[in-house]
DNA sequence: TATGAATGAGCCTTCATTCAT
DNA sequence: TATGAATGAAGGCTCATTCAT
C-alpha cells in the first residue's frame, strides 16, 4: 500500500508520488522565496529525503521547474489553440479573458512565481516557452490592424488580470467580489478595444 | 584633470566618481541578469577594480542596490507628496498618471529591474520602501469609496504604464507613438474610474 | 575493509571515520596554531579532502571545535558529578585532584588549546560550557566557609596541575617524575587548605 | 596648545599623544576581544581617525602590540635584573613574589591579554621576549638543585598570582582582601619551597 | 600629521551536482 | 528507490597593508 505508519503515528505517503511531492514543495518554496534563493537542500529537508533523492527524479534543479511549468501551463496552451480556431469576434475575446483569468487562478502559485522571478526565468529553459505563450495570447486577442491604443487596451486587459492576482492581494475586500471586479474591468478593456476606443 | 591614459589607451576616469561608476555598472548588470545572478566579482571586473574596492564605497552588496534605489526613486517620492496635497479631481489623477509615466521612463532600468526581481527584492531592505511607495501611489489615485471596479481601473492604469515599459518592448512600432498610446489608455482608465465606470 | 591504496602508495582510511579524522587533525592544528589562525583550507588539505567535505560533516567551523570539546571533556563532567555526591572530606578532595590531573593528561591537546586560546573561546559557544565546568570544579573542591587563603589554595592546586602541563613542558626532567611532583604539590595544597592553613 | 574644542563641546586631546591613544585603545580592545579579533578598522573607528593614520604611528599591527608590551613590561625586566643581583635567600624570594604581584596589578590589562592570547602571542615577535622573561623569573626564584616538588612550588607561586588576577575575578569578596590572600598563599609556597617542603 | 582610495590574500560558507552502493 | 560522501566553483566579506596627496 502507499501509506506507511511512522513511529510517531503520522501518516506518510510514499511510493510513486515522491515526484509529485517534490514538485509541490518546490513550487511552494519557489513562489515563496524565489528560484535562486531556494536550494535543493531546503526542498529535500522539507520532504525528509536527501538531495540525492531529488536527482533520482529530476536531472537538474531547472528540470524540476520545467516539469512544474509544463504540467501547470497546459490549460493556457490549450486556450491559445482554442483561440486560434475561433473567429475574431468580441465574444471570443471576452471568453479568452474569462478563461485566462480562470487559468491564472487555477495555477496561482506558479504564475505568482513567474511574475516575481522574471529575471531568473529569462535565463532558464522555460523562458522561451513563456515568452511564446505570451506571444500566442497576444495574437489571439489583439487585432494587428487596430489602432495602437486598442492594442494597448488588450495587453492592459491581460495585465489587469495579473494585477488582480498579485498586487491586489492586500486589498481588503471579499476575494470573490474582487475577482468579479477585475474580470469586469478586463472584459471592459477588450470590449472597448474591439469597438474602437 | 581626472582622466588618465592607461597602457592600452583606454581612458579611465578615477577620482571621486568611482562610487557613481559602481552604481551605474551595478544597475546595468542587475537589470540585465538579476540581482542574485550578478556577482560583485563581475561588477568589479567590469570597472577594472578589485572586489575590495567596492567595499570601500559600499558596506554590502545590498547597500549598492539601496543607494541606487534611493537616488532614483526620489521623483516618485516627490510625486506622492505632491499628490497628497492636491484635490482629488480628475485633473489631478490624470496629472499623476502623466508624471508617473515620466518617472518610469526616466529611471527605466531601475524599474525594469524592480519589476523582474520582485522575489529578490521582497527579502531586501528596499522591499518595504518599495511597497510603501506603491501604497502611497494607490492612495493618491484611488478613491476608497468608489465602486470596486473603479478602484481596479486605477490600479490597472498604473499597471498599464508598467506594461508599456517592459512588456511592449518588442512591439514593432515607433517608441514615441507607443508611449503616447500607453499614456492615453492609462489616462482613459482613471478618467472612467473618476466618472464612475 | 576500510582501507584503500592510493596511486602513490599511501594508505587512506575512508568510510565512516572521516568525521573522526577531521576532529583529530583539527584539534592538532588548533592546539598548534590557535583556532583563528587555523583555516578550514588547512584542515582540508591535511586530510586531502576539499573544504566542502568538512561541511558535510560539520555545519560550521565552530561546530568542529564544539564536537571535540564535548567528546573530550566528558570525563571532567563525570568527575564533577561524582564529586557532588561525595562527602567533603580530605580524601575526596585529594581524589578529585588526582582524577583531574589524570583527565588533563588524557586530553592534553584540548586543554592546552583551551589554556592558550581563552580569548577566542570566550566568544564561542563552548565558552559558557567551559566556564560552568570550571565553576563546578571549584564548588566540589572549595569549602565556601573556609578562610579566603584556603580557598585560594584550592584554586592554586588546580592551577598547579595546569601549570604542570603547559608551563613545565620545557623543564628538563623525566615527565613521570614531573607529573608526580606536580601532583604532590597540588595535593599538598588542598591538604593544607583542608586542615586550615 | 594640545587641546581643541569640538563642535559639541567635548574636549579632545590631539597633537603628540595620538600614539599613546592608539596604544590605550588597542590594549583595551586586545584585552577584551583578543588580538586576532581586533581589527585596525575597529581601533581607528574608536579613535575617530582612519586606518592609515595608525600606519603613520606604527609600521604594522604587530608593532602596536610590541610597543605596548615593551612599555608595560619594563618593571618585570627590572625586577629580574634586580633579582639576579640579590642573594638567593628566602627574603629575596618573598620580595620577588611581592614585587611580581605588584607588577601584574599595575599592568593588569596587558597581562590578562597575554594570559588569554598565548596561542597568538607565540607566533608574534613578543613571543620570545615573553618566554625569556618568564624564564628569567624562574631562574631568580627557583633553586635548580632543590627537589622537584620545591621547584614546582615556586612555579605554582607565580601561577597563583596569575590565577588571582584572572580567575578569581568573579569570587565575591573584597578585592583587597583577595589580593592579600593570594599573596599570602604565594609567599607561603616559596617559603615552603625554600625550607624544603 | 593625517586621509582617501585601493589592493591582494584569504576566510567561511553555500550550492548544484556526481557516483558508488 | 534512495543514501552517504564528496567535489568544484563560486560568493560575499574582512583584513592588514600601501601610497599618493
Amino acid at each position: 500500500m502507499d501509506v506507511t505508519m511512522d513511529d510517531d503515528g503520522t501518516k506518510q505517503q510514499r511510493r510513486g508520488n515522491t515526484r509529485q511531492r517534490i514538485q509541490d514543495v518546490a513550487l511552494e518554496l519557489f513562489a515563496e522565496q524565489g528560484y535562486d534563493k531556494t536550494s535543493l537542500r531546503e526542498i529535500a529537508e522539507r520532504l525528509d529525503v536527501t538531495k540525492a533523492a531529488l536527482y533520482y527524479h529530476f536531472k537538474t534543479k531547472e528540470e524540476i521547474l520545467v516539469s512544474i511549468f509544463q504540467d501547470l501551463t497546459q490549460p493556457i496552451e490549450d486556450l491559445i489553440e482554442w483561440g486560434r480556431e475561433q473567429p475574431h469576434t468580441l465574444e471570443t475575446k471576452q471568453e479568452i479573458v474569462r478563461r485566462y483569468g480562470q487559468a491564472l487562478d487555477d495555477a496561482a502559485p506558479l504564475f505568482r512565481f513567474m511574475q516575481e522571478n522574471q529575471a531568473t526565468i529569462r535565463e532558464l529553459r522555460i523562458g522561451e516557452s513563456f515568452k511564446s505563450r505570451m506571444q500566442g495570447l497576444r495574437e489571439i486577442i489583439i487585432d494587428p490592424d487596430a489602432p495602437l491604443t486598442d492594442q494597448v487596451r488588450c495587453i492592459s486587459a491581460l495585465f489587469t488580470l495579473h494585477a488582480g492576482m498579485f498586487v491586489l492581494q492586500d486589498l481588503e475586500v471579499d476575494p470573490e467580489e474582487k475577482r468579479a471586479a477585475v474580470l469586469e474591468v478586463a472584459i471592459d478593456l477588450v470590449t472597448q478595444a474591439h469597438q474602437g476606443g
